[in-house]
DNA sequence: GGTAGTAGCCTAGCCACCCTAGGCAAACCA
DNA sequence: TGGTTTGCCTAGGGTGGCTAGGCTACTACC
């Protein structure tokens, strides 16, 4: 009975990846402990259940992206720092489709607070120290910037764009570019 | 042998409303047939399969919904319409979460061609009327206000903004205060 | 008003996935 | 070296998706 040198670890790098091909709805215990070379049952000894892979999966992504956007930031301010937090949260999004939509569900309470979601709380603050916004301003803004990338990603990857020809980089810009003015003339009350 | 008077029209309805009961995720062939009083084979004699009935969940979610804003905007102009439609758009996913996110799958060109999307489309850029947008321009800012409006209550749902004491409402009428800010002043190139 | 056809339901049965219980062997540790 | 823990196993039950093939109630037409 040789032992296939299953981790924890392992099999949320190998769900992660299975996910970005086949979506992570397609992530199953089934096809990992297939991969695995194992039976499925077996990976109950390392996983209380098939949700908490789906958790891993997002708590790894949160991680890898929170990495990411401050790796983009790395001495940048202003609009400047405003279009490369967008683009890195754009790109990693493109390029890991399964675990930016992994990232979506629902965590509870306390998985999300020990989670790598405050690292990119903070971060947005961090962007919006360049536009001199105060309490609570300064939160609504933080809202409307991460509902503004986080709905960009999401309806171009859904095909929500995909009726108009033009493409769709050009309005992310533009996007941004509007994002930018609004912060930099945030409207008062 | 009693007939149950099965329809794809009460298939879907129903369905809809156990997605926003329970998640669209758990909507399932089986949970319908005992709604129903019938054998879950049955289904298929009205269905081709599960994913139809997820499908036809969204077509009914775009139609109510374009019915919804569509009311809203009548006799509305410049930032009246821009508030009026948003909050259709907000109420509608808050009171239907289930159908909402039904609305998110990725429907093929067809059907999507086909369906109320399209009068989405045309109200967005009637909105837009207001603002005296030339395309580019306009399609970026309908792209934009987009992303923004499901951003925001795709993210509200899932817990996003719970790390924050303040209310929601309040962030929500003042990123509509923004977006009317920047749609006013649309930044040229 | 009988009868052919079809629409609406059924049973049986297969496959995939999730998960639990209980067993056994390999690795580790005293 | 023997006990304990760790990592895998088999067996088996539950749910859901879906197909094939059969029976029955309704419908339409002569």
């Amino acid at each position: 009975m040789a032992r296939a040198g299953v981790t924890v670890e392992r099999l949320t790098l190998a769900a992660a990846e299975l996910a970005d091909e086949v979506g992570v709805e397609n992530v199953t215990v089934a096809a990992l402990a297939r991969q695995f070379g194992v039976k499925d049952a077996s990976l109950y000894f390392h996983l209380k259940n098939a949700h908490e892979l789906r958790v891993r999966i997002a708590l790894l992504a949160l991680a890898e992206l929170a990495d990411r956007v401050a790796a983009a930031l790395a001495g940048r301010a202003g609009k400047d720092a405003l279009v490369a937090f967008a683009n890195a949260y754009r790109d990693y999004a493109r390029e890991h489709p399964g675990r930016y939509a992994a990232m979506q569900i629902d965590l509870d309470p306390e998985t999300a607070a020990a989670s790598a979601g405050v690292r990119h709380a903070e971060m947005t603050r961090a962007i919006l120290r360049g536009y001199r916004l105060s309490e609570p301003d300064q939160t609504d803004a933080v809202r409307m910037m991460h509902s503004t990338f986080h709905g960009f990603v999401s309806l171009e990857k859904t095909g929500g764009f995909r009726h108009t020809p033009r493409p769709t980089d050009d309005s992310w810009s533009r996007t941004l570019d509007a994002l930018d003015a609004v912060l930099t003339n945030w409207p008062s009350r």
